[in-house]
DNA sequence: CTGAAAGCGCTTACAG
DNA sequence: CTGAAAGCGCTTACAG
């Protein structure tokens, strides 16, 4: 569409060896060769080739990011700390939401193209066999999903959160608590279900199965008005995340149930209506940019040549508000390894 | 990092030529060939380097998406939609949040370097001579912000939408109005103020200065609090989105402040919060993920050599709650032109 | 301090 | 149906 270095070199009266070289500051030119070619390139609006300059040999750092396409703050914060850290390191971020309907594969493949290094976060972001085999090619890393062979994994922690809330709302009383959400093998919501199962144990109750549902408001909404219409026989819902709490809350209320009198209701990822909920959503907050940034900062050292912990856990924290029923207003950040 | 044309083509025992064609689904390739390839690709988790195909000349599309370095669903949403619209047309995305602290003008020219046209959304996600600038090289639109000579534009309606709305709120006996945001000039904001001037105008009534503050929930909470350590001289907050405005309807219900008795708050945006708020937060919803679908259909006509209206405006859903102060329920769209 | 030339990994007319 | 060769726009040893 516009110029390339043959022009600017010819308009500035010099090689095109030159012409880069001014370019990318090297100090072996002449300060008034290097003008004239600034000045040349700025009146040909030139901007070098990404594609050609990788080719020739300049590590044009590139980075993917697979999330699964679901609105909501999550994988956006996700994004956002991920692309903020690269930036840092000069690194381009290309952004692919796995859509279901399309070729994932595909898209996928299309992305490797193009990148130095990927990755993926969730588990429904692609398949172990896909992201294997990508991480043959390049340095790959996960998010929030299941470990793979030799691939790094970053994880929030989920599993000693779960079980310390799900003992707080046994401590208070909770006799009949049960547990809503997908349970995907290797998705951090198993693991959220699995330290609920534990405290559970641990106090010598029953494990009930979890409540299968999809985690979003529409859900939420009906399951509210399913719980009321057959009889509510549970007094503390352990959510896997907010949206459906919060879904959960407000259509209790609306059909006269009382939050947290009749049953404690808490979520997981403190989005941004738990707090303006009343009462208060108690829930579990994720270092969610951090995740993000910790993903690009990793592939970037695998770039570098340098090695990465195979497996890092970040500490989330327990908000406690009103929903779980108890009066505590204090924080607790939950490392793995307690419990 | 692992094998490219030649092993391919050495381990399939053919010339590069047909490597490339078979994989390209090229018809004049043999049955049997094309397998041969297949399998030696597959077997070396061949993937063809993009930067090699596109400077050979295959069309590898890839847009750029900039914008503000700002958490919250607007953007995520503006980012969805725009990789959702270009993900059906094999296209990349590459993501650039203009981060103030760096330098912007180097972040956009290394993305330039690596797209074929670039969407800036918003007005703060680069500025004006920047953009004309990439718009001589390539493909360019803009979302949510001033337009610029010869780069189309989207936008959502705003002037209507907050005529409309003040002027709800005047019918229902509201008379010190003020507007609370940030009004860049050339900004959506700023076109929110002229629509809630225009309405107070047309009612005889003062034009309040915009109270100047940053948008966010600390700034709802401080600026509630001042109102009510001064005594309130409102009886209706026009907000330029929906994060202060349930900033401050909380944290007015917090000081004794009843809403919208007292002082009727209304937003923009429709974020989930407001759904959820008591009272439910009146607002404006924008089809945001249209907007960004939108900008990336552009910028692929464009680049496919077809034009695009220089200007479009997508109308936006007044959302009826209960924190304007009336009882109706219904929700309105609001076109341009319209008043 | 600067230039001519090789080469990066592909695609695609052009031959056959 | 397949291959040899040119060329895409750069960078960077190698000469000078």
């Amino acid at each position: 569409m516009s110029g390339n270095i043959y022009s600017v070199a010819s308009q500035a009266g010099v090689s095109i060896s030159t012409v880069s070289r001014a370019l990318r500051g090297d100090p072996r030119i002449r300060q008034s060769t290097r003008k004239r070619v600034e000045e040349a390139a700025a009146e040909l609006h030139y901007v070098p080739q990404a594609a050609a300059q990788r080719l020739a040999g300049t590590p044009i750092q590139a980075l993917g990011i697979v999330l699964p396409h679901i609105e909501g703050t999550y994988y956006a914060e996700l994004a956002v700390g991920f692309e903020m850290r690269a930036s840092e390191f000069q690194t381009s971020v290309l952004l692919l939401l796995a859509n279901p309907k399309s070729d994932q594969r595909a898209s996928v493949r299309r992305l490797v193209g193009q990148v130095d290094g990927v990755a993926f976060m969730a588990m429904s972001a692609a398949t172990d066999e896909l992201i294997s085999e990508i991480a043959l090619r390049m340095p790959v890393v996960t998010v929030a999903r299941t470990q793979l062979d030799g691939v790094p994994a970053i994880f929030a922690e989920s599993v000693a959160s779960a079980d310390e809330l799900t003992t707080h709302l046994i401590e208070t009383g909770r006799r009949n608590p049960v547990f809503i959400g997908q349970v995907d093998p290797g998705s951090d919501i198993s693991a959220r279900y699995e330290g609920f199962s534990a405290a559970l144990r641990r106090a010598s109750m029953d494990v009930p199965d979890n409540i299968n549902v999809a985690m979003d408001e529409d859900t939420g909404r009906s399951l509210a008005q399913k719980f009321v219409s057959r009889g509510l026989k549970y007094d503390a819902l352990v959510c896997g995340n907010d949206e459906i709490a919060v879904a959960l809350v407000h259509e209790l209320q609306e059909l006269g149930v009382r939050v947290p009198e009749q049953v404690s209701v808490v979520g997981w990822d403190d989005i941004r209506v738990s707090r303006y909920l009343r009462p208060g959503l108690t829930t579990v907050c994720q270092p969610v940019a951090q995740l993000g940034a910790l993903a690009a900062e990793h592939l970037h050292r695998l770039l570098a040549g340098e090695s990465v912990d195979d497996r890092v856990v970040l500490p989330t924290t327990i908000v406690h508000r009103q929903s779980c029923g108890c009066t505590t207003e204090e924080s607790i950040t939950t490392q793995e390894g307690e419990s």
